[in-house]
This record gives C-alpha cells, structure tokens and sequence, in this order.
DNA sequence: TGGTATAATTAACAGTGTTAAGTTAAATAA
DNA sequence: TTATTTAACTTAACACTGTTAATTATACCA
C-alpha cells in the first residue's frame, strides 16, 4: 500500500520542482517574459506537463505568491515575542515589512502588485494567507490601542494606515531606484516614525 | 508652402488618434491584454502603421504614461491657489492626488507600477513632467516648514514620506477593491491626518 | 504628364498560452 | 508471467503575440 504514498511524494516533489523553478524565472526576468517553454526547459519536461499540476498560468504566479506570503508571514511572526512594547513591536514589524519587500523586491510585486492584475479576488480572503498577514498586523495595533498609546480607538483605520504607509515607501523604492532618495534607512525610519507619532497624540 | 504643415498637422492628428485609442485601450483591457492589432483594428488602420508613429509598444505606453502625468499636474495645479495656509493646501492635494488615482485606477497603475517595470529611466528624471508633479509636493511642503509647522526640517524626506503614504493607500484601493476597507473617505481623510500630524510635533 | 518622397500595407518570423490526441511507462489483476 | 488498466508525459496543432523587411499605393512637385 505504500505504492501510492510514494507516487503522491514524487508528484509533489516534481511540483515543488515547477514552483520554484517558476519563483526563479519570474523574479529573474519578470512574469510577463516568462513563457511556459522557458519553465519547461528549465525542469527538463515539455511544456504541457506544467499544466498536469497547474490549471494555467497564473493559477502558477498564484501558488508562487502564496509561498511569499507565507515567508512574509513567517518573517513577521518571528518577531512578535514581546508583546510588552507593542510600539515598538510595530516599529519593528513595519522595518521587517519593508525590508522584506527590498529583499525581494520582484517577489513583493508579483504579489501585491502583479498578481491583483490578473486574478481578482487575490488572496486576502477568508482563512487566506494574505488575511494571516494582516491579522498579525492586528492584532499588534489592538494592543497599542488597549494600551491607550494610539488615539484612534478604530483598529481597522489604524491598521490599514499603517499598511498604506509600509506599502507605499516599498513600492516607491522599488519601482523608482534611481530617484534622488533620502538615504534609505533614514527614509525608512521616517515614514515609521511619523506614521506611528501621528497615530498617537 | 502651407503643404508641408497641413502634412504635419495630419501625421500629429493620426499620432493622437493612435494614442488615444491605446489609452482607452489599456485602461479597459489592462496593457498587456492589448495587441497592436487590437490598436490598429480600433482607430482602422493596418497593425504596422502604429510603428511609424511610436518605436514600440512601450513607447506608447511611454506617451500613454507622459499625458496622465501632466493631467495629474494639471489637476494638482488648479488647488494651489491659496498659499497661505500651506497645510491645508497640502492636504487637499493629497487628497486630490489619491482621487485622481483612484479616478483613473488604470492610468495611474500603468504609470506608476507598470510603466517602470518596462522602462528603467521612468520619467522622473530631471524635466520631465514627472519630476514637475515632485517639485509641486516640494514646494508645498517647504512652505509648511519656513511656517514652522513642521518639526522635520528636511524637505525632502518630508515629501518623500508624505508621497509614499498617498501612493500607498491609493494602490491599496485599487488593488484589493474586495478587501473591508474602512469607509473609503474616512481611510483617506485618516491616513493624510495622520502623515500631516506626525510631521508636525 | 512623369518622377519622387512619403505613407501605409502585406507577408513573414519566431515566439506565446493552451487544448486535444496520442504515446509511453508503471502498477495491478489474471 | 502475461494482459489490462491507469497514470504520466509528449507531440502536434490552434489562434494569437510584437516586430521587421519588402512592397504597394498615395499625394506632392516639376
């Protein structure tokens, strides 16, 4: 009986094998100039074996964000010990934020940028990873807010301020690199700081 | 001798024919779901022709990107009448600049997100109309700082952080429109508050 | 009218995502 | 062991893509 235990492992060995030859593709050269020949050339298979494990293309630019999300996620939560500064908690997770985006930066665009282009409804659902990123994010806002630290008593307002604010400066260092930048940490720490001092008072 | 400019007059009129037909285009069907057959069939004309006008498809984009640029210009210009409440002023452009992407959700995302994904030299550099819609910014928020209404002294890192959560919560709205944003006014009023409280104090 | 520059077109190339049909290899049943 | 079923994979093809080179049509000038 172990037959179809160890057909199952080498199915998913073989998909595992497609995803990240696809992840190295995609960051490398772009979604866009990414063909499926290209991906199939790269694992040694013909181009139509992809689709025995992937309903199409994006259906592939999805499980690739996925997994992005989930190292996000994972990047985040290790974080998260000390809940008894949770400003500085947050400080902290909005640097880790960003940096995780400038770390990979085409991983950051396929996800949040790319990807909502070509699939609508696009991971932030319910029991999402997407939606796990920003519970996390949450619930950090939750405790600066029941520690009367925030003004704002709306933890959804303040939350998606935030975002809006991490967001914002890692797509703009991203897209625009040869804009006359502050110094990049300074700037980083900046947009942190003044979102977070405008929150409290 | 008036030939020769009746003859330019009509290769400029079929240019804005041309452009504008690829504007409409790939703000309804996204840029990369737009053929240069789809463009030619649309203003009647044979696929190639469009290449005597523009050197590729990204040039059009390039002129596509260019004219949403000077519409935001222009829209921005129009608030800055009143210079002596600078603060205001700076806030009504944030809100005006977040609404204008929000107007024309596809145009602002082929300029801003994908336009610098084809292009490396974006249309920030010096003259360009980019670089105009920066020094707007700059302007205004240099004026917050001679009032001393600022605590931050560097003007650009000011306009920088004031830049990066406009862009950031105009994407986010764009991008995840399924996702329970608090309501929308609110978010916007909020999160330019909060930037503009934080950059006070 | 004939000649010329310019504008627009046709035909072609190499590549794309994807589907349907066909083939090979492996696991089960007799 | 041999036959049969099942799964994995490939080949061939379709309609489409951006772009180039060669060709035709058009409008101007002498």
């Amino acid at each position: 009986m172990g037959v179809k235990e160890r057909r199952a492992r080498e199915k998913e060995q073989l998909r595992q094998q497609i995803l990240s030859a696809a992840r190295e593709l995609f960051v490398n050269e772009g979604y866009e100039n990414v063909s499926m020949r290209k991906i199939a050339n790269k694992i040694e298979y013909s181009p139509t074996t992809i689709y025995l494990y992937f309903k199409d293309k994006t259906d592939l630019l999805d499980s690739v964000c996925k997994e992005t999300l989930l190292s996000l996620l994972n990047t985040l939560e290790q974080l998260k010990n000390d809940i008894s500064d949770p400003v500085e908690t947050l400080k902290e997770s909005g640097r880790a934020y960003i940096e995780f985006g400038l770390k990979y930066p085409q991983d950051y665009k396929l996800t949040f940028v790319t990807r909502p282009q070509f699939q609508k409804g696009l991971g932030l659902e319910e029991g999402s990873v997407g939606e796990k990123v920003f519970d996390y994010l949450r619930a950090i806002v939750s405790e600066c807010i029941q520690q009367q630290v925030f003004r704002q008593v709306d933890v959804e307002t303040t939350g998606q301020v935030m975002w809006s604010a991490v967001h914002g400066v890692t797509l703009l260092l991203i897209d625009f690199p040869d804009f006359p930048w502050t110094e990049k940490n300074k700037l980083i720490d900046t947009v942190i700081h003044t979102t977070i001092a405008g929150l409290k008072a």
